[in-house]
DNA sequence: TTCCAGGTCGTTT
DNA sequence: AAACGACATGGA
């Protein structure tokens, strides 16, 4: 099955550091997210999907309203303009919360690569194997899968460990943005800008700007601002409910360029 | 060898 | 309220 996208990048979204369960073969993408594989490719403005449907792909990849919304207003900023264009096409996955979570408590002080073998080992040791043609990997575990203190060890995540350890079973229950990032916060590792991640990457709260080091450098170099509290709410300001889709786009920019 | 990496948290100024 | 330093691994 497939479908039209216009001015979105199915790389550029994918490869942009939001998501870490994919393995991409000849141009094509192997997805693992909601229990089950599936594959996506990108050719021109078609997106090509096999073993979902397109209302979920679509779902899945944020191609929707807001997206274009987003791409519209941004595109009017006269800073990120030529940021946008050096790296077209991102947008928000639609990813479930506890994953995401889990991931970025692995992202502190680590690297892309790193976090991906994290998330991995994960699932291998403790999640439900799942096929797709000739291809095979493991669905994320929930939290209270995670049972087995010996294999856990196994997947060598340091002190983000014991996170794992404490957290027994993940629920997120907000009306709001705000809300959302107090309940987040309770989680043992989870402070604002992992809270942050989950909001806009899992959530849909796409006015979340999570905070870390390369936005820090990016905002620095582009707008002058250094101070973490600062460039939220500069942000905020500046983007509104766009501001996430900013964030991606500076993140992308500053791993580029700084 | 030494330093630093998509942070968080408790402790100390 | 702001500024440390510890926390485990792995790569440069």
């Amino acid at each position: 099955m497939q479908f039209t996208a216009n001015s979105f990048s199915l790389k550029n979204t994918l490869e942009s550091g939001q998501f870490f369960r994919y393995t991409e073969d000849n141009g094509r993408y192997y997805i693992i997210s909601h229990g089950k594989m599936f594959s996506l490719e990108q050719k021109n403005n078609t997106l090509i999907h096999e073993n979902a449907d397109t209302i979920f792909v679509k779902r899945f990849l944020g191609v929707n309203r807001k997206y274009y919304e987003a791409l519209t207003k941004l595109q009017q900023d006269s800073i990120l303009a030529p940021v946008m264009k050096e790296i077209a096409g991102i947008s928000i996955l639609k990813q479930e919360p506890w994953e995401c979570a889990a991931a970025f408590l692995c992202s502190q002080c680590s690297n892309i690569k790193r976090i991906t073998k994290n998330v991995n080992d994960l699932a291998k040791n403790f999640g439900k194997k799942v096929v797709f043609e000739d291809h095979e990997g493991f669905v994320f575990p929930k939290p209270e899968e995670i049972d087995n203190d010996a294999k856990l060890k196994t997947c060598k995540l340091g002190y983000r460990e014991q996170y794992f350890q404490r957290i027994k079973h993940f629920s997120i229950n907000a009306e709001s943005y705000e809300e959302a990032m107090n309940f987040l916060q309770q989680y043992a590792g989870v402070g604002e800008k992992i809270a942050d991640c989950v909001c806009l990457f899992a959530l849909g709260y796409t006015q979340a700007f999570p905070v870390d080091v390369w936005i820090r450098r990016a905002m620095k170099h582009l707008f002058g601002i250094e101070k973490p509290k600062e460039i939220k709410q500069f942000a905020r300001k500046r983007w509104n409910t766009h501001a996430g889709y900013a964030q991606q786009y500076v993140y992308h920019w500053a791993r580029s360029n700084l």
